[in-house]
DNA sequence: ACAATAGTGTCTTTAAGACATTATTCA
DNA sequence: TGAATAATGTCTTAAAGACACTATTGT
């Protein structure tokens, strides 16, 4: 980082979050309508330009989630950053990708220009962002095989059917129940919440919450692809 | 990504590097000490300002490494980007940060301004280098367990002591001779160049060079930390 | 022959996959 | 009592760790 005789920085940068949650068993992707040029009607990831104001690109996001997504108690981390001179028509841009995992509950009222879309089934996207959303499903999927990242897509408390159920849709096939129970047993990252019980058509089922904030681990989680 | 009221985008976006490679053993960093405010004397990691003429941050990036730092034949992946309003004092700046694993042979000659740092004993480094370059090692650290990284830490052609000590320096710890042998093979990464031999104090041993570009695998080589 | 380094065999332990079995509730 | 779902037991297989052993060179 030194100074250079000619500095032409770029004009425009942005954040954009690939918000992903589960519905029915499914990963979707929170993408809204586009209301102006460039690619205007277009569906889009939340974003926005980084603002001096803001203290750091992870605040940006945070505020973009906040006021254009309506999102909250979501857990984000940065993707990737994407840059080039094609990817905006308004010239030299770049942006910094985030991936927000988030409880299908903490998400705003769907609407004519708010919608999840199933992350197999995408309609076109504005700029790159069927790029960028492309790796926010494949951070999902290879995190899931090794921490507690798809319990984020769960509200805080769940049962350990739900949890697998959770973590065979981030890592896109069947999990064998007695081998997750024991690995998650095993992991010791749940808290039982002894004396609760979720009542269904069969044998009520114990609910747990998560012990700590997002875990990795070397044991992996429903084996690979 | 949609058109804001009101505008302003950072002024400093700059590209740096985290250029790592094997020396006796150890794990080096490449540094260089600025010639200029701000941190003038400081050593810091290789980079620059990204020029609307970049087609990419990655071209940046090469652009760079070649014209400061003299390395060449690197492997290079992005790590994180950096921001913010205190990271450098002329203002919001904003660093797309990168870790490039070269052959100790591909670096140039080091110089009063020029040198390789053991990462275990570094010197102050400007701006949020340290942080950055940490985040250099540990990548390097995690990917080395379950891939081919840590080979591009050597020249093309080598022997399994010297790949197995590639992976030592890059986990940190000593690995089972035989264990590492056994999954090495198993996993057929490496192509033998039948016939060519490294003759030394002892029986001589076989040379190998890696069949494909840095690959992933499931199996771990040489356990968690 | 022996020192030095390269390379292999094999036993034990750990953990994953498959699948059968038991447990607890409600109608 | 039986349907439904939750939870566990156990056998097999794969792979990692430890460590002893064999192989091939130079002096």
């Amino acid at each position: 980082m030194t100074n250079d005789a000619h500095i032409h920085s770029p004009a425009i940068a942005t954040v954009d979050a690939v918000v992903l949650t589960m519905e029915n068993g499914q990963i979707k992707a929170l993408l809204h309508k586009r209301p102006e040029e460039p690619f205007r009607e277009f569906w889009a990831l939340p974003g926005g330009f980084i603002r001096t104001e803001d203290a750091s690109a992870e605040a940006a996001v945070a505020r973009v989630l906040r006021d254009k997504a309506g999102a909250s108690g979501f857990w984000v981390e940065q993707l990737a950053t994407f840059s080039g001179p094609d990817r905006d028509p308004r010239g030299w841009s770049l942006s910094i990708a985030y991936i927000a995992v988030v409880p299908l509950e903490n998400l705003p009222e769907i609407s004519e220009t708010v919608q999840l879309f199933d992350v197999e089934e995408l309609p076109a996207l504005a700029f790159d962002h069927a790029r960028i959303l492309a790796e926010g499903v494949r951070r999902l999927r290879g995190k899931g095989a090794y921490s507690t990242l798809p319990a984020k897509l769960l509200p805080p408390v769940f049962t350990l059917k739900e949890l697998q159920g959770a973590y065979e849709a981030a890592l896109g096939h069947p999990i064998e129940q007695a081998t997750f129970r024991r690995k998650i047993s095993d992991l010791r990252v749940l808290d039982e919440l002894r004396g609760e019980l979720r009542r269904g058509e069969g044998r009520p089922s114990q609910l747990y919450t998560l012990s700590a904030d997002a875990q990795t681990f070397d044991r992996s989680l429903g084996g690979s692809v």
